[in-house]
DNA sequence: CCAGGGATGTTGACATGTCATCGAAAGTCG
DNA sequence: CGACTTTCGATGACATGTCAACATCCCTGG
């Protein structure tokens, strides 16, 4: 095993920079929507999808890849939205192993009422923050980081 | 209220970046410390402060401002490591509502075997991933994000 | 001194996330 | 068709994280 290459000050800065400054950034956000909304941030990271969809209608697994979950996540995330009346389970008439995931009238209305206070919250605490040049590094960066992971994370 | 000034795509592109980063990378980052070292990445990140103190002893008050947790958080997660014996608690002299963290022999030889490659990964997933003059602006650029968080998450 | 406010750590309740496993159904290929 | 593999969703066990409530203890103003 070749000797250990630690990081040097300006590299250890921007790896502290982005796991501190991230953690931080996404507590600062879901404690808004929690307390000015009443949402968690997996409640409106899945109501954001059914939103959009016809219908508000989504099959589980269709669910799972548009944010990035896994199967398990996403099962756990409906049971504990179906008891809080933000969506509803019904059968999948394509293919009988499936579950469709659809948007209740009162889950409309959380993400109706929560997304324009959550997008000038990320607006307020991320993007006025940078200037246009730094949008414009950090963005297609921040892509190239992603496309190198692993498969399965990716 | 005024009407919602929705993000745009370069906006929209960064600030996504932002939640896949923090997701996806941190999760690749964790699963190969947990498969190559055993440790979670909740254990690696109070067993790095530790092994660089004095003694490995650290009070739980000033770990948690190390790495940014809360009292309750550190509280549970050393339980659970005192569980594990990477690390033991003792009463603290100077303050009797003190308690102090230290870090046991296992503790030690845990981080000491997983830090290489850990080190490894991230440059591997992202210092290598990021060309000099992004490393400039990101670092710098995520500071003052910091700086406009609400004091509790800063 | 000492009463009250602040700091510290622990605990229990609960939400979230991962993993392994299971049962069922769909797809594949002889 | 029939055996094998893959996919899908649910579930239980467990680790992690947040919040509120507590019990202690420190410190400061009077």
């Amino acid at each position: 095993m070749a000797e250990t290459r630690w990081l040097d000050e300006r590299e250890a800065r921007a790896w502290r920079g982005v796991i501190g400054v991230l953690q931080r950034l996404i507590a600062a956000l879901e404690r808004e929507l929690v307390r000015d909304a009443g949402l968690s941030g997996a409640e409106y990271t899945l109501l954001v999808p059914l939103s959009e969809a016809p219908d508000g209608v989504v099959r589980a697994r269709d669910l799972g890849r548009m944010v990035g979950w896994e199967r398990s996540r996403v099962s756990h995330q409906v049971s504990r939205m179906e008891k809080r009346g933000l969506v509803a389970r019904e059968e999948c008439g394509e293919d009988a192993r499936g579950s469709m995931v659809r948007l209740t009238d009162a889950g409309r209305a959380s993400i109706v009422a929560a997304a324009p206070a959550h997008v000038a919250a990320v607006r307020r605490y991320f993007i006025d923050a940078l200037t246009d040049a730094e949008l414009e590094v950090i963005g297609p960066a921040l892509e190239r980081v992603l496309g190198r992971l692993p498969d399965v994370y990716a």
